[in-house]
DNA sequence: GTTGACTGCTTAATATGTTAGTGATTACAT
DNA sequence: ATGTAATCACTAACATATTAAGCAGTCAAC
């Protein structure tokens, strides 16, 4: 009768691992009055010039229906701009204003020094490390991942003993 | 004039990696009506026997203000009892009742059969190097890591251009 | 025995995550 | 040309994340 499972909880451990580093840059986001979603965006846009939302969701990982309220949010704050296609009016194009890439170009030095605090904290080969297991995970040039069998579903939420 | 920061957005990285491995998981754990916070206390509290609610924030990396909602919900589903600790009315207990026990017997098994499912198709060796790797990024046995300075905080946000 | 600091859980407010579905628009096959 | 499927952003509903604050219970110094 084995309590415990033979594999401990891998996506638990990438929560806490990102947690670990995240709380390192947190501060220097929130000084700023931005989420580390918005962070994420104006970081992006920055390197890319100009993105449609669907682009974004891929590349910062935040899914559409999150992404409408972030970038309604960041469009009030004078953020980005948000127009559309005129080829395809279903399709929207995203760039940064003046003032964000002004607040980039502030932020963007200040997010590289906490890299390198934090490069010599861990020492430079972990880093390295962490890089390349990471990419190893994501990249995934392995065929497609086998779903098990589920058993027949039971309401167990509803369901009384 | 450089527009790429030096290091790769290492939180986001994490953020990927681990939706990499979730997918293969949520599935099943919403197959018996659960969420993975929910999932991640139960597996726990499998372990453990009987908890407080601060240990399981600790443990499950859920803050303290989420877990209040999610508790009471489990409850609420009978998947878990709150019972007051006698000797200090501030404190509770959380156990897992017989109906989620049952559960945790049931799923168990088949999140072990894809983790093996996994580890067949990232490879052993890869499945340790992330371990490894995740660990050392955790345990910091570092002393405390400095904080940059931050410049004076300017409101960007209702900033005018 | 009061006061004051502290602890543990909760509430409040706002932002985001997650799943399902809608409406408008475009692309495609007939 | 026209009906159909696919695409894209969005809305809705609910759960969780995040920060700040509240509130009752405990503990210790006075």
């Amino acid at each position: 009768m084995s309590r415990k499972l033979a594999y401990r909880n891998l996506p638990q451990l990438f929560l806490k691992a990102r947690e670990e580093l995240l709380c390192h840059f947190r501060p220097i986001i929130s000084h700023f009055g931005l989420t580390e979603q918005q962070w994420r965006i104006l970081r992006t846009l920055s390197e890319m010039e100009q993105l449609e939302p669907r682009e974004i969701c891929e590349l910062c990982h935040i899914l559409s229906p999150s992404m409408t309220g972030v970038l309604s949010r960041m469009e009030e704050m004078g953020l980005v701009t948000r127009t559309r296609v005129p080829e395809d009016q279903r399709r929207v194009i995203v760039r940064l204003t003046r003032k964000s890439e002004q607040l980039v170009s502030e932020l963007g030095p200040l997010i590289e020094a906490q890299y390198r605090v934090i490069e010599q904290a861990f020492g430079p080969e972990l880093i390295r490390q962490l890089y390349e297991v990471m990419d190893k995970v994501i990249v995934a040039e392995r065929g497609p991942i086998q779903r098990i069998a589920l058993p027949e579903k039971k309401d167990w939420a509803n369901l009384q003993f």
